[in-house]
DNA sequence: AGCAAGAGGTCAAAGGTCGC
DNA sequence: CGCGACCTTTGACCTCTTGC
């Protein structure tokens, strides 16, 4: 109360630091001075004025001012653990996995406009995420189903060979995951792109046409896969506000299930599968801290995560859809489809999966031509 | 006298702490740690000198070193009452969820041995998980396995209705939450109960009986339902080595599933799953902490919800071949398993269903003596 | 009643952060 | 790149509860 004046220079003081009372300032400069071992030299003579305003016009004089008034320079301790608090984390190696995933959905984003551009006009997105004002989109044929689906599962093969942790499985592992997984990418990736269309009875398909329930409908969705798509996944993500990234890591570890049908090496796809859990649990504590939403957003990798298990059923559904529509004739079924939707094998020289897993990238775009 | 030194730090010691003899300190830094779970990273080699000079360089190293001197996070007492604070018992709360879950649990256990004490002799149990060493029991029957359906469908309503978070919802809900999770639940409690078992090619059923693989086959398991959850559910268990309370909180987020069909408050669903949820994860924490097994355990509670995703899809499966065995005439299918497991509506006044609801706990005996 | 242990809590003075 | 206003963590020093 009564020592409010920094002894040092004269300014407020915030208290005794180092043995002395003082400003921040001082306590900072002395910390830092002792800490480098700085030896300053004075120009002049030894006795500059250290006040307020002048205090950094000579470090050499500040130093022996602060020694003079108190501070003691075993104060002074060692450096401690950082304390990662505000605003910008610093990045770490786990940021590398999360710019990998979000690499791998830009250039997916990328083939998807020159593969889709023959129709249309694109849309404009915003995050993977179809901007909210666009509506005059036109409505999804029986058609465009099928050529999304085709589109979704070409970019989705290209996006696993993007992926280091996938490259390196062996052929057969990659196969099985690219099998497994296929239907349930498919409906994630719709669901995400449909987040933000102001129509709530509508999902936007992968070639930027929407499909509603009722019309969903009369094309052979009798068990109401659009309905549940909306209800069960992305309504939940719009109402938690899911991001690109947390998609972007969802999708991920998703896609390396370890218990997948036919797969050996348990051990790659587990541990790929949990470096990428672990990068979005760490992206959402710190997306926690951030917001200081402390006690709400404490378990949001657990909620996110709890998205899966709807998705999972509803995939199943779709490719039970799929098989009655081709049973009735109703839907165009070609060979990626089949094998990567329905699980068909065929000997393996005819195996379009195997080709693709083989062929670099820039021949894809040919590749959908051709199937066509 | 001897012991006057921090088995941390080397600092002076000042007792025993947590379980410890350690300094003030340490102490102190332990009780933080614990209270505001935090999650410290080393930024070297996890193996950082601990000494009373450099004890505060590394957090990771320091807290390790806390666990491995014997220091408990159980020890750590929870908040007492500040004057001032506004916070009650959070902390207490969330044991109550866990240990409400373990009741409920324990009575159904209960229950269940009562119910199926006319077959047989009673299995060995520990945690719910048959013991390991349970290998006379007899093999299942096809009617085994109808009549140990409909047991845990008995249960498991019973099981519900011992949750408050459950009788608090209106009896259409109630109906909804239990026809959307039932064939999922079962296939858990399965499991579950299957993780001790020798055999790795065995299930055990609700009725203490087994199943193996092969011979599901020649009852009708086409899909391959009793192979999928060996591979993808009880062997995942094993290995992460799942425990009761991660059972009973996995299985109370499953059945709270607010996107389930027909669900009317949605919110009241969803506000439970996610305090069972932060239960799961305060436990999974709590428990990387005691053992220290940082990296590994961080990402527990992830690693169980991902199981879900699995169980949801073999449910499904489990659904469809009911029904197809159904069809062939293969099973026995009493009114409970066709509300519950086939979903099928019947007039109000004949569904099993909203009897049991309504029905206090008592007259479950006699329920499943009128059934069979 | 008294007291030693070991829980809990407090807050001055260390530390670190990061826009400027 | 250092400064310093502002925030977090530490630990010496208390109080409170329990069991003997």
């Amino acid at each position: 109360m009564v020592d409010e004046i920094c002894h040092i220079c004269n300014d407020k003081s915030t208290g005794k630091h180092y043995g002395a009372i003082s400003c921040d300032g001082c306590k900072g400069f002395f910390r830092r001075s002792i800490r480098k071992r700085y030896h300053y030299q004075c120009r002049f003579e030894q006795n500059c004025d250290v006040t307020r305003n002048k205090r950094n016009a000579c470090r050499a004089c500040r130093l022996q001012k602060c020694v003079k008034a108190g501070m003691k320079s075993n104060a002074i301790q060692n450096e401690r653990d950082a304390i990662g608090k505000r605003k910008k984390a610093s990045a770490t190696e786990k940021e590398d996995l999360i710019d990998q995933l979000v690499a791998a959905e830009t250039l997916c984003q990328q083939l998807r406009s020159s593969v889709i551009k023959n129709t249309s006009s694109l849309a404009p997105y915003d995050c993977g995420k179809v901007k909210w004002n666009y509506e005059d989109a036109r409505a999804a044929t029986l058609d465009d189903i099928g050529k999304s689906i085709h589109q979704q599962l070409v970019l989705f093969i290209e996006w696993a060979k993007s992926l280091p942790q996938f490259s390196f499985l062996a052929q057969a592992d990659q196969a099985a995951l690219l099998k497994g997984g296929a239907a349930a990418m498919m409906v994630l990736g719709v669901a995400y792109r449909s987040i933000c269309l102001k129509m709530d009875n509508t999902i936007c398909l992968a070639n930027d046409t929407l499909l509603s329930k009722e019309q969903a409908e009369t094309v052979g969705d009798i068990n109401g896969v659009v309905t549940r798509i909306i209800s069960e996944i992305v309504n939940p993500m719009r109402r938690m506000n899911m991001d690109l990234i947390e998609y972007v890591a969802l999708k991920a570890i998703l896609f390396f299930n370890p218990v997948v049908r036919e797969i050996n090496d348990q051990n790659s796809v587990e541990t790929a599968r949990f470096a990428f859990l672990r990068s979005l649990q760490r992206r959402c504590t710190d997306k926690a801290l951030e917001n200081m939403e402390d006690e709400m957003l404490e378990c949001r990798s657990g909620k996110l995560l709890l998205l899966l298990p709807s998705l999972q059923a509803i995939a199943q559904q779709l490719v039970e859809d799929v098989q009655l529509a081709r049973l009735f004739g109703l839907v165009n079924v070609d060979s990626l489809m089949e094998e990567l939707i329905l699980n068909e094998i065929k000997p393996s020289e005819t195996q379009v999966l195997q080709t693709s897993l083989s062929s670099p990238m820039s021949t894809i775009k040919a590749e959908v031509e051709v199937e066509e």
